[in-house]
DNA sequence: CTGCATCCTGCGCGATACTG
DNA sequence: CAGTATCGCGCAGGATGCAG
């Protein structure tokens, strides 16, 4: 019996959408960084070092038209915008949070795998 | 408090090698198509519809080398080859079940978002 | 501070052709 | 059938500069 979602074949089930979200990683890394509550701009892009801004830029305004986070505009001189989960957001954030457990608890078996693997490799 | 690991900040953090993995989406098809058990190698290229034979062969590859997969050779005539999840694999193709099944589950709700975000956009 | 526009480069990936 | 090898383009994404 199939353990997925129907056909993830097809390029419109949900399944693909889901995973052209999180396939860049900013927005998996963003969406843990705003666990603990909102944010500014520049504090995110602090925490999730290594952004550009650009990338920042693009994937908040994503996920904001996607409904997982909020963007919440403070017009004060200098500005301030803060960005939230919303109830969706924070729904996700569940499911991944099981995924990076998964990852925390196993990719030492997985670099241990791979050593293995080019060792194989390379002795042939 | 943190809702995610440490610092997926650090470039060799689990978490980043993880999302590196399932970045590219044909490692979480695939492994969700062999979540029904071992296929082979153009059967696994038939399923999942789409992927191209090079990056099949690419993500088979590297899914083997970190210990996901596994590559059973029968050298025969013609040459048949299968994979099958290893324990490994089988553990993670769970919480991909879980992001799957939350995909399927709200991907309506952000479509809608999708749809309002673009008409508020567009009105402007 | 928080963006948006532009230019420019690398390389991811598809297409194609060839082997055992 | 199950790959490897090579070429070529498109576009993601970094750097830089400007705006409100």
């Amino acid at each position: 019996m199939t353990a997925f979602a129907p056909d993830p074949y097809d390029r419109d089930c949900p399944t693909r959408q889901l995973l052209d979200r999180i396939g860049d990683q900013w927005t998996v890394l963003i969406v843990g960084t705003l666990g603990d509550g909102p944010l500014r701009f520049t504090e995110i892009g602090k925490r999730v070092a290594g952004i550009s801004q650009k990338m920042l830029t693009q994937t908040l305004r994503a996920l904001v038209r996607d409904g997982i986070l909020e963007r919440r505009m403070y017009p004060e001189i200098p500005p301030r915008v803060e960005y939230e989960l919303t109830d969706l957001g924070r729904d996700l954030a569940e499911p991944l949070g099981v995924l990076t457990e998964w990852a925390t608890q196993h990719m030492d078996r997985v670099a241990r795998a791979r050593e293995e693997y080019d060792r194989a490799a390379s002795g042939r």
